[in-house]
DNA sequence: CTGAATCCTAAAAGATACTG
DNA sequence: CAGTATCTTTTAGGATTCAG
């Protein structure tokens, strides 16, 4: 019987680790971090369309789920540096995979909706 | 230069895409669908707690974006068939990469968001 | 059966100002 | 430098009603 593999996808521990990648920041964060350790200003400057505010709450979440380790080293002053933990590093293959996919395909999405946007402006236009 | 590699992250196509599956239920319908076709009504019994709005909403995007196909059967009543497209069993793969690591891993994410959520009780509780 | 339309609430995210 | 605290805007999502 089939109908297991789709009851797993309805399990909740599954949605609940994909909700952690939704969010407009998360996923990128991990890449980021994958790449290197970084301090909060340096992840500021490098997503420059990110508020202070998000950068805070999405690494306190992250960390929370146990995917980032955040060192503060008591310099004056201070700085604070985050960086994966295992368990961040493993995750960050599959988000790596995808974001290859990303970049393979990322046009064939965007033609895709200008087809559709296109074509199915029937109802706006006037195709007749 | 190793910044390549973060520019390709901050580009804003990977990140439109990442948007797609990103949402409380592109994933999980893009996933159901690599399985088998769905009509609308039975991935609405295999969804329980998705409305009909957001199940309308979410495979209009996602048609949109290339990844599903639509077939109306003109039998009385009407039936339409979503299926997934050549790019969405394309992205289905890794998805269902990341699907595969949230049912290993789902129990340390949790623990470790116990953990934190546990440690970091003083403010609310009284650790003195 | 499929789905459009409207209304409404909750959650995500941005802007700004302030602190150790 | 690395945050916290508010406030406001924006977006996602749910409930309900109606239609081909």
């Amino acid at each position: 019987m089939q109908n297991d593999d789709q009851q797993k996808v309805l399990d909740c521990p599954v949605r609940s680790v994909l909700a952690d990648i939704s969010g407009k920041w998360n996923t990128l964060i991990i890449i980021m971090l994958a790449e290197r350790p970084y301090r909060f200003g340096q992840l500021r400057r490098h997503i420059p369309d990110i508020s202070q505010r998000m950068l805070t709450q999405t690494l306190r979440n992250l960390q929370r789920c146990g995917y980032v380790n955040r060192e503060v080293f008591p310099t004056k002053p201070p700085s604070v540096e985050y960086s994966l933990t295992d368990l961040g590093r493993s995750i960050s293959e599959p988000l790596q995979a995808l974001i290859q996919w990303a970049e393979l395909h990322s046009d064939a999405v965007k033609t895709a909706r200008k087809n559709y946007d296109m074509v199915e402006n029937r109802g706006g236009g006037n195709i007749r």
